[in-house]
DNA sequence: CGGCCGATCAGCT
DNA sequence: GCTGATCGGCCGA
């Protein structure tokens, strides 16, 4: 059993978080008080107002991205896509709208709750791989976004164990529009050879 | 395995 | 009216 991580470990850069949550564990007690809990096997930074790919580009604040503005460790949770969730974890100063988007997660605990809401993935690893499957796997929607990792009981990270530089793998992010410059800039980090990095 | 496409909505022009 | 920090089904090689 290992501990939840405090407020002083998320405020720091998006740059600098990402690779330390690589290896840490993802959990979320839902509202029948079963853990479901996976370990965090690739993310990816988005730096705030500068970062072109980011949603806070430019200091852009609305309803949707409001909890990027709040303090370290604040989940942010959004609606993409007309249908799918994604996680981040809100990092840095508060105010300063910079956050780590969880992308994948190898199961952990309560694998049969996932297996209930995600009854189309046939094996484990395809429950967690993907921003908007992991939400999905874990009961994670507009509900959790703007929770407070650092003290609630519904959605928490844990220490795990963070995976050495040696078996982290580091490539441009995923699935962004012309961004400029930022579209190529190696801000996803990965868990090297893992089954359930989204891709490879 | 890789490419195309539809689902469906918040935010922007 | 178009695009998107996505996913899964369907198709062809």
């Amino acid at each position: 059993m290992s501990g939840r991580l405090g407020r002083e470990f998320y405020a720091v850069g998006a740059a600098a978080l990402a690779p330390r949550l690589i290896g840490r564990v993802l959990v979320r007690v839902d509202d029948h008080g079963v853990r479901r809990a996976g370990r965090i096997v690739e993310v990816e930074a988005y730096l705030g107002v500068k970062d072109r790919a980011s949603h806070a580009f430019g200091g852009r604040r609305t309803a949707r991205n409001e909890s990027m503005y709040g303090p370290p460790g604040t989940a942010y949770v959004y609606f993409t896509y007309g249908m799918h969730y994604c996680m981040n974890v809100v990092c840095g100063r508060e105010g300063e709208p910079a956050a780590v988007l969880l992308r994948a997660l190898e199961p952990l605990e309560g694998i049969e709750a996932m297996r209930a809401v995600r009854p189309r993935a046939r094996r484990d690893e395809d429950l967690c791989n993907g921003p908007g499957k992991l939400c999905a796997a874990l009961g994670i929607g507009r509900a959790e976004n703007g929770l407070d990792l650092c003290e609630d009981p519904r959605l928490f990270i844990e220490e795990g164990a963070a995976v050495g530089t040696r078996r982290r793998g580091r490539r441009p992010r995923i699935g962004l529009g012309e961004a400029g410059e930022w579209k190529h800039k190696p801000l996803c980090w990965f868990e090297r050879g893992h089954r359930c990095v989204s891709r490879g």
